[in-house]
DNA sequence: GCGACAG
DNA sequence: ATCTTGTCGC
């Protein structure tokens, strides 16, 4: 029986571990989309709601190079897998599989919050969710997981490599002049320059590229929708944000 | 043993 | 991630 990479019912730490140990043999870092032929670009996020039990999961679909908001969709789902560091996937892949399932379109690639290679067993939420999808992500970050690295220029585009084990598992990246580096690491089927030159030509003089931001701008606006009219009305909400086609 | 530790 | 007011800086 093959591995299940999707359903995390019951799951152990240590069977998931085992499981990333497995997917990762699955990823591939040879580019697939290149900045070209990119036209449409996914950006995804979830927050959390009553006290981590609950998240809303959001995917935005904007079009590449010109940047324009395609589509997008959420969902509200129990989370039971809990925040161990190493195991993030566990916790929010549920949530934004369900999310991009409701997706007309079909963005050739992902952002994700998180890591991508940069990651203990070289399996993070973005190299997860590319396998699973088996399409090109890039893990995009705002903390460090592990690894080291220099302090990278002060310019937009400036970069420095994530070292670990001897290795490149990514890079802190200079989105903006003088602000704390994000960290890119490739997520599924795309090399880490690839994806460097993809997370910079997405990002619009903030320290998130586009995809990203609009993805936690809808999640944090659900997610005060809920604490100011409750669950009956983020769930009305979502629906009928679900039920666009495009905006 | 101790500190670090995506979201 | 989430809990939270004011505050320093471009």
């Amino acid at each position: 029986m093959p591995l299940d990479l999707v359903n995390f019912t019951g799951l152990t730490t240590r069977e998931a571990m085992r499981l990333q140990e497995e997917g990762s043999k699955l990823v591939s870092s040879k580019t697939e989309v290149t900045l070209d032929d990119l036209t449409l670009i996914g950006g995804t996020d979830i927050s959390y709601i009553r006290e981590d039990s609950i998240a809303i999961g959001a995917v935005v679909v904007y079009s590449h190079p010109e940047l324009d908001l395609m589509e997008r969709k959420a969902c509200v789902v129990r989370v039971d897998f809990p925040y161990v560091p190493g195991l993030l996937s566990f916790r929010e892949l549920p949530a934004l599989l369900i999310a991009i399932k409701f997706l007309e379109s079909t963005p050739q690639l992902f952002l994700v919050d998180g890591q991508g290679l940069a990651h203990p067993r070289f399996f993070g939420i973005a190299s997860h969710l590319g396998v699973v999808l088996n399409q090109p992500t890039i893990g995009c970050a705002k903390s460090r997981l592990l690894g080291s690295h220099e302090e990278p220029g002060p310019n937009p585009g400036d970069w420095a490599p994530l070292r670990y084990k001897e290795k490149i598992v990514g890079a802190a990246l200079r989105t903006r002049f003088g602000v704390k580096p994000i960290y890119i690491s490739t997520g599924h089927l795309i090399s880490l320059e690839d994806a460097i030159a993809v997370i910079l030509s997405c990002t619009k003089g903030y320290r998130l590229p586009e995809p990203q931001r609009m993805a936690h701008r809808l999640t944090t606006e659900l997610k005060t929708v809920f604490r100011a009219e409750g669950m009956g009305a983020l769930k009305k909400r979502v629906s009928r944000i679900n039920q666009r086609k495009r905006l």
